[in-house]
DNA sequence: CTGGATCCAATTTGATACTG
DNA sequence: CAGTATCAAATTGGATCCAG
């Protein structure tokens, strides 16, 4: 194989395959979303977690973050371009885990 | 977001987001290798990683294992119909990683 | 409310030595 | 040649505590 072709997909799994990313990509595909609500929709995620990989997708441009000059905090995060051209890719992969049911344990 | 949906996209990480097991699927695709043939067109993985990852695709059923009853031995692994259907979704990777590459240093 | 700093446990990858 | 067994190193996810 080319080493491009491994170089590229090397590039898409550091991308999405954080345990939690490609979710809260799609989640945020439809809204922006602040920090409290996307914890909401994922409770599963640790807090701790949510703000590791939160800041990972924001490093690779997947997401941005705005943050509201408030008190409280407000921190809204929302979908890039960049981001959203990853979209096929995860509905390809709900696709494929639908038809193809694997023991997840 | 359904809890579903998100195990769908858990399976599907499960299955091909090991650090090479989209390379070395791609590699059966078009042919059956043995052993040391997979070995010798990855060269970066090592050879006790490579005989994990075979493994867990086997387990998985991504790929099936013959072993021929001759000495020394030989081993040829070649991808299942239930591999090949996780084709389009490895081409998609490397599109998406070939056009929007980030920094995998 | 958001998130930094640490530490820890679990998982994954890689190295080395040995076997039929 | 292919594989097992064991161990070390690295990475990752998660827990706890603290702060503006």
């Amino acid at each position: 194989m080319k080493v491009e072709t491994m170089n590229n997909i090397k590039t898409t799994l550091k991308v999405v395959c954080g345990k939690w990313k490609g979710i809260i990509l799609i989640e945020l595909f439809d809204d922006s979303l602040r920090f409290s609500e996307i914890k909401k929709r994922i409770p599963e995620i640790h807090h701790q977690t949510l703000i590791k990989q939160l800041k990972e997708l924001e490093e690779d441009q997947l997401i941005s973050r705005y943050e509201h000059a408030v008190v409280p905090p407000k921190v809204e995060y929302s979908i890039t371009e960049y981001g959203r051209s990853i979209f096929p890719l995860l509905k390809e992969m709900e696709q494929w885990g639908k038809h193809h049911r694997v023991n997840v344990e």
